[in-house]
DNA sequence: GACTAACTCGAACGGCGTGCGAGTCCTTTG
DNA sequence: CAAAGGACTCGCACGCCGTTCGAGTTAGTC
């Protein structure tokens, strides 16, 4: 069946629904954390809105800047508690705790977030707060910077470590206990010549694989504390 | 002016010259640390070899799998000190700032890094020496991973952040203190409503860029240190 | 009813990783 | 010496990508 121009029913909608940057990082982010970088194009986001692939680049310049702006939202999801409510020592952990599960909710960030500067909104206000926390500590005004961006290296380095580590797992599509088996089968036969890590290996998956995660990451974050509440101390 | 075929002279050279995996690997470091990912393509290294695109994949299941080579490549170059020679708390400063000028050197490594785990020679032979160095810390075996890893996290971490600063220096084309003051004014703007930060960036910039980012890295490192080390004590 | 600004989008460009199959060379075997 | 076969090269083509361009549609204003 055939339809004409003159048959064709008018638009009854008056209003027309258009397209906004904030749909679209949404959109964006929901792909992004389901299938990562490499499944995140202009194309299939675009479909995922109904919308012509072109019709993006009307509200967002290029796909890396679209990058940006998710990066910049993940940044506004981590909290920094102010000092007065649990001290300093405590707020630091908190806050540490809050960026590694933000990293774990998009495990695509360690892929882009090194790639670029972040100089976002969001990226500057956890910034000012983070130096608000760390500045009641005690440390010098110089210090102040080195501790805290000691920190957030620690927990970035290690959280996209353990974020490595995951997507190998979620990838294999194996189940953890069957996965942790099979690497240290794997590894054994890959470092054959090195007992020690064969031992370290095993020692690891030990306790199970997301148990052995956090008290790696805790493990190096206290030790961290330590030695920053020692430098303020003295 | 045509060649015919009986005119064409024959082939002088009895042994044919061969691509080598090695050879692929070497030249695509250099593309790499010159060019980073984005600058890498299999037809682009192929015409640097003078040779097809397509002929690579004979030596090569895959660009990703390349890409693993190289970064066990970069791992290494890494140097591992022996604990008789200087104990283990100088060992590990040297380990940390040894990986850290690797990193500097190819500052591509934090894009691919933590997309994939690694599992080649060396990179395991890296995980070996390493728990000698941390064994004779007097850890427990348990905290002999723990402690190591936590150094490497902290390096990678704070390195990467570390190359991203510098490659948008690089990319500015401008000088370094030109590019400072740039910044300054730049994060200014962005972060206008948010003084401490204003304040952060300017303590940060005063000592030059490099000599910031060095005193950064060392500061972190020794607190971590500071850490372990007491936690050795106990 | 004409004009304009806001917005959409199909076609096309140049580049990408890679599978395929034909082609070339060198060595081995008879 | 010829034939066979493995080692290696590579042009073609496919389907995907980010992005540009210019033409098109719509909503609101005089």
């Amino acid at each position: 069946m055939k339809d004409w121009i003159w048959t064709r029913e008018r638009k009854a909608s008056p209003a027309r629904e258009t397209l906004s940057r904030e749909q679209i990082v949404a959109a964006a982010m929901t792909i992004l954390d389901a299938d990562g970088v490499a499944g995140l194009s202009m194309r299939k986001l675009a479909a995922k809105l109904d919308a012509g692939a072109t019709s993006l680049y009307w509200h967002v310049p290029t796909k890396d800047d679209l990058v940006d702006l998710l990066i910049d939202e993940v940044w506004g999801e981590i909290d920094v508690p102010e000092p007065e409510l649990a001290g300093w020592r405590a707020g630091a952990l908190l806050f540490g705790h809050s960026l590694r599960s933000a990293v774990l909710r998009h495990p695509w960030l360690p892929e882009v977030m090194y790639t670029r500067p972040s100089i976002g909104p969001n990226a500057m206000s956890l910034g000012a707060r983070g130096l608000v926390l760390f500045g009641a500590a005690g440390f010098t005004e110089h210090e102040i910077d080195l501790a805290m961006s000691s920190v957030m290296s620690y927990v970035l380095g290690t959280v996209s470590a353990e974020v490595a580590t995951r997507e190998m797992v979620r990838k294999s599509g194996r189940s953890e206990d069957n996965w942790v088996s099979q690497i240290v089968e794997q590894a054994e036969a890959v470092a054959g010549d090195y007992p020690e890590m064969q031992a370290s290996v095993r020692r690891r998956t030990a306790v199970g694989l997301d148990a052995g995660l956090t008290q790696n990451f805790v493990f190096g974050l206290d030790a961290l504390l330590d030695g920053l509440e020692a430098r303020v101390k003295r």
